[in-house]
RNA sequence: GGCGGCAUAGCCAAGUGGUAAGGCAGGGGUCUGCAAAACCCUCAUCCCCAGUUCGAAUCUGGGUGCCGCCUCCA
């Protein structure tokens, strides 16, 4: 099996070839840290990490770098508006982000570099591009001139006369003044009083939103990287310019492959900054399993526009405690004499999971998988609870679990207490009335076949209530018997 | 105006020539004193029209509708 991607440079799939075998070099673009993250990056970023974890799966070495823009418009607004250091802006959005990716079971990246690190870079890279002849510097800003590059316009299939056209009535008078070309882009802009302002040959300034990402990618991962991804409105201008700067001034491409994800609509429209509809991810947690929202998001193929309703969460919510039901049934299999430790897996399923993920990260269909395994799992496991033995081998159910396991962590889908005691045995977990033991239980339980005898069911189901206030589920059997067990 | 994408059951969502995955919700049933849980069964011919083909959700042409990008944006 042969993993195949789509690239948006090409506009096709394509089996996948890393430049160095057995190595990726993957490069995100992260978000400008003036503001929380909302769902739209939840998606996103959940997204990304789901590839570097997949491709990791498959043998893959990962270098996954993601940067932060932590100097620009709009965060010298909002430090303006605070009335706080640029710096504390930033700082507080980043550590914010930190906290949600974390709470989503986003690994981290291998490294998170920052605009402001790289200024020497840019700088330098700037420097290239005008001895190139690809850059000119006006009055303390410098622009990339556009047409000197032939190939621009080719991530996002557009000409320049078209766009030209097309934006014509939206370009602003004053900058248009000082470009050679309308479309021309700023890879320098001269700091205005009071602004952050750093050191240049063309006099004090700060860089432009899209040099940076090409002076990082190549500090971090080298002039030629195998995947570089983002949202699908990075595609024109970010990604495009990226191009235009990297490619003029190293004479190659930037990536091999260059991936986005579709939106996330809300009511459906685009969730976005500038719409101001967005829904925040520590809002959304406040009230949503993290696992519920990674779940949502891969549920859809990363390509295709999700609608984030409530009903789709509340769907998404259901299926998760399917996934979760069967992956915590392990606490019954354990208690099956002779639960092997083996560490195999179905194989068929595995082979069904990989078949699915090969083709461009096609994440419904390995959710499938999971969910086809996992209500084989609850099946058994429930049939376990309320007859005692299962109806599949010891070693089926094992292996079963084990892939469900290892396959929902490839997505990222974990319980992340899931080794805890709490799940191991509910009665320790510091619950006053987990302080019941198996014999008062199992007093209680008596009790109740005596009332139930003589027809007293309102008591019978005082006690059966009693009990399950307390965590413990009854289950009346064909046969008068009562099973019991704890949740 | 230019470029691009999408349209599959109540909802979400796969499927790109061989007779519709999966999830959620719903209906019916088994079990029960009633429950709970579980289990079983059940629930679409794929926006419209015209073609190509032995055969199309899948290809072609024409419609209709929705969305995105072209401006900061994941």
């Amino acid at each position: 099996m042969t993993l195949t991607i789509y690239n948006t440079l090409t506009r096709d799939k394509k089996p996948f070839e890393p430049i160095a075998a057995g190595t990726v070099r993957m490069y995100c673009c992260g978000v400008t840290v003036y503001d929380y993250c909302h769902l739209g990056h939840a998606r996103s970023y959940i997204v990304w990490d789901t590839v570097r974890r997949y491709l990791q799966w498959r043998g893959y070495q990962v270098q996954y770098v993601q940067n932060f823009t932590d100097i620009d418009d709009k965060i010298i607004r909002r430090s303006q508006e605070e009335g706080l250091p640029w710096q504390e802006i930033t700082r507080k959005y980043i550590d914010a982000y930190q906290e949600d990716m974390g709470r989503l079971n986003i690994l981290p990246a291998d490294a998170y570099p920052k605009a402001t690190d790289v200024m020497p870079q840019i700088i330098e890279l700037i420097k290239t591009l005008i001895d190139q002849g690809y850059a000119y510097p006006v009055d303390g800003d410098v622009y990339y001139a556009v047409e000197r590059f032939p190939a621009y316009g080719k991530l996002s299939g557009r000409k320049l006369e078209q766009m030209e056209a097309g934006a014509s009535e939206r370009l602003e008078t004053e900058a248009v003044a000082k470009k050679r070309h309308p479309l021309d882009f700023a890879l320098w802009k001269a700091a205005k009083p009071g602004e952050p302002e750093w050191d240049s040959p063309w006099g004090k300034g700060r860089p432009g939103w899209h040099i940076e990402c090409s002076a990082m990618v190549r500090e971090w991962l080298g002039d030629r990287i195998d995947i570089h991804s983002g949202g699908e409105d990075l595609v024109f201008p970010h990604h495009e310019n990226e191009i235009a700067q990297s490619e003029a001034a190293l004479s190659q491409p930037l990536a091999n492959v260059w991936m986005h994800n579709g939106f996330v609509k809300i009511r459906g429209d685009k969730m976005s900054k500038s719409l101001k509809n967005f829904t925040t991810i520590r809002s959304l947690l406040e009230t949503t399993d993290p696992m519920v929202v990674r779940l949502f998001v891969l549920q859809a193929h990363y390509r295709s526009p999700i609608d984030f309703t409530e009903d789709a969460i509340a769907a998404a919510e259901n299926g998760w405690n399917t996934l979760k039901e069967a992956l915590k049934y392990r606490v019954n299999f354990e208690q099956l004499p002779g639960w092997p430790e083996i560490d195999t897996l179905e194989q068929a399923s595995v082979d069904r999971f990989n078949a699915a993920m090969d083709d461009d990260f096609n994440t419904p269909i390995a959710m499938a998988v999971l969910f086809e395994l996992a209500k084989d799992l609850r099946r058994a496991g429930n049939v376990l609870v309320h007859t005692g033995q299962s109806d599949l081998s010891v070693e089926q159910l094992q292996q079963k679990w084990q892939t469900l396991l290892r396959l929902s962590q490839v997505l990222g889908l974990e319980i992340s207490s899931l080794s805890e005691p709490e799940l191991t045995d509910a009665s320790t977990n510091g619950n006053i009335m987990a302080g019941l033991s198996d014999a008062e239980i199992e007093a209680l339980i008596q009790q109740r076949q005596e009332a139930r005898k003589a027809k007293n069911f309102a008591e019978g189901d005082r006690i059966r209530n009693e009990l399950q206030a307390q965590g413990i589920t009854l289950i009346d059997q064909p046969g008068g018997e009562t099973r019991w067990h704890r949740h």
